[in-house]
DNA sequence: CCGAGGCTTCGGCCCCGGGCGAAGCGCCGG
DNA sequence: CCGGCGCTTCGCCCGGGGCCGAAGCCTCGG
């Protein structure tokens, strides 16, 4: 006989994310960065006492994980599952309460991260792009890139070889999968490959971080840009206009 | 200046997952059909006062339409995108808390409803099948079905025209999509097919409900099975084995 | 027109859990 | 070895909200 008050495992993982200081947490943990708990503290606008209690309980229910290093202890989202999650619900959120439409600002409409991958106007784009040249094939559960495909993303200094690295590609060919980007209501690339593309464009400079636009900025480490560079490398390797 | 103690989109959203008689409400309302208040209540396991504030704080937080038919007020979820985000939340939950394995019965794991899509490992095998013969074709943010895939499903009495019947078809031809199958890890397939898929092989008989295994039982009016003639006809028309 | 039944509203109870300050623990730097 | 700093634990307060019973509203059926 199993109480029949006990929350199920819905409503526990729902509780994780259903407080304001936790939900300020884990939308600046997607960015994808580990921070401190300090850090995660001032970001959520509580104390240290309090943040820590807050931790402690993500972490219990597998929402965070956390590496200690010197007398820090960073904090980052405990999978990719995790950071799909809270992406949906947020997009389901946003789609609910449309309220005062947009509070993010244009930019980051234009181009943002989302957890570890290009989103925005941009990242459907390119989506779009490369399923439309065939570049993208259908892979169980997500897609697997074509010679073609490889040969240009490669020339943009993306690391096809990285991107394989996944159980999900060694099981299915599937490079990359589908996220469903809650501004523009259409799926921008996520997985290995999407990934690998934001690395490399942000590391040869192509895209640049902006900084945040506030104390409490929800969007704060994810905000980017295209830089000219970028614009005409995307253009000539990949034909893609950007704005 | 907004008060920084306001719950975000996000928190407000989960805040209504995170109780465990909506929880018990919403993972009910998962089998696609309208409820009334007096049965939500029985299954959430409170008095129809109490389940008449749960179910006008979701009603009002966008997650239920409701619909008066005479001294009956019929509940469902508001929206394909809420169902999915119930999903994922579930999925994430049951990766999460893998204490005791799977509590749902082999039966559910082979076939179940999903919202008002098939799941579990028929409705991956499908999906799997129907991209691995070609039958489906990439579409920006799903699947668009070829000729000789909308012929096959035709076959089987599935209504394609139904199906069509979407924003997502008439802007993108976008006449599926994938959902991710939290038993499987594998998608199967949702949208206008998905929906039309189950509902013409439920009708004809090659899928049969089963009945609930108890009281409060989370999957109860999802259970389904395939029946002998069913599996036959998987067989003949899609070359689809079942179990 | 009246009683029954489904549903909502109201009022009151109570507990969960989020908030803080203070104290304790552990790691680093001097 | 000691002080500083990051983080956690402890003890306490307090408010939100989940629960129920009673009463009221509305619809249906006779």
């Amino acid at each position: 006989m199993t109480d029949p008050t006990a929350p199920g495992p819905l409503a526990a993982t729902a509780a994780l994310m259903a407080d304001p200081a936790r939900a300020r947490m884990l939308a600046a943990l997607m960015s994808g960065e580990a921070l401190t708990a300090g850090e995660l503290a001032r970001i959520a606008g509580v104390t240290a006492a309090t943040a820590s209690g807050h931790l402690a309980r993500m972490a219990d229910g597998g929402l965070l994980a956390v590496h200690a290093q010197g007398r820090h202890r960073y904090h980052r989202l405990a999978s990719e599952e995790v950071a799909a999650a809270i992406e949906t619900l947020g997009g389901l959120a946003a789609r609910i309460a449309p309220a005062r439409a947009w509070t993010h600002g244009e930019a980051a409409r234009e181009a943002r991260l989302c957890w570890n991958h290009l989103a925005g106007r941009l990242g459907v784009a390119l989506h779009a792009r490369l399923v439309a040249e065939g570049w993208l094939t259908p892979a169980p559960g997500g897609w697997d890139a074509t010679a073609e495909g490889r040969a240009r993303l490669a020339a943009t200094g993306v690391a096809i070889g990285e991107a394989e690295r996944s159980p999900r590609f060694a099981a299915h060919r599937c490079i990359a999968r589908d996220c469903m980007d809650w501004s523009e209501r259409r799926p921008h690339l996520a997985g290995g490959l999407g990934r690998e593309i934001a690395r490399a464009w942000l590391g040869r400079g192509w895209l640049r971080r902006l900084p945040a636009v506030g104390e409490g900025d929800l969007l704060a480490r994810r905000r980017i840009a295209v830089t000219p560079e970028g614009a005409r490398g995307l253009r000539e390797s990949l034909g893609l206009a950007t704005a």
